[in-house]
DNA sequence: AAATACTGCAACCAAACGGTTGCATTTCTG
DNA sequence: CAGAAATGCAACCGTTTGGTTGCAGTATTT
């Protein structure tokens, strides 16, 4: 039996399945490109620049927040919101998990058949 | 001017929010691992081993679909499914088109402070 | 031709989502 | 201290979502 951990370390589906909800929105999807670009920001700072109101982008952040995508730190009457660079990094690995692989699996499909 | 190609070039932020959001329900990543595990598959054959209906799976078919995440071709009576590698491969270039441009945004922030 | 298997379509339902408005609270600033 | 600025909380609302059940339409199989 070799050591049957099954990779998907991330997290399960659920787990993962939530990350990328997060990222499944327009407008989430806009500040993230957002905080990327302009460094950490306060949500007043966010909706200047926004079409959608200062209540919506904060619920947008608490979404993205509650999948550890983005977190803040209070710093007097403001609070600053940042990305967090992991989170996305663990995306990008879980995609990378499923086409991986899926490589192997094509690989031992052309074995089967070569044979 | 620079040939403003703004490097975003896998879709908008509209198009890859509904890839993500395509990926953002546990029962669809589900349906993913399913589907580059064993190849190609009909619905009822997803529907055995799952604990939502047939026509549940048939939705979430229709929504990886619509976000060119699957594709079906029929086959009698039947209908396989399968993985669109190439689609997840863009998800992964989103992902990385945000680090990648985020680290040289660290090293520009870098330069700045140093100087 | 009759029964069986597989998919498609439609209606329906509760819950979640994305967004708004209004008001309260906290923290700066003049 | 009075006012302005930033966030938080709550209620509300229309639409979407995830799921179900029921029935109709096509292919197979016997």
């Amino acid at each position: 039996m070799p050591l049957r951990r099954n990779s998907k370390s991330i997290g399960g589906p659920k787990r993962a399945a939530s990350l990328f909800a997060a990222l499944g929105d327009e407008n989430r999807l806009r500040l993230v490109w957002r905080l990327r670009d302009d460094g950490p920001m306060s949500i007043t700072g966010l909706t200047a620049g926004s079409r959608i109101t200062r209540q919506a982008i904060t619920k947008h952040l608490r979404v993205m927040q509650q999948a550890h995508l983005v977190r803040s730190r209070r710093h007097g009457r403001e609070s600053l919101w940042q990305l967090d660079q992991q989170r996305l990094q663990d995306a990008r690995r879980y995609l990378d998990l499923i086409s991986k692989q899926w490589d192997q699996a094509l690989g031992r499909l052309r074995e089967f058949v070569e044979e």
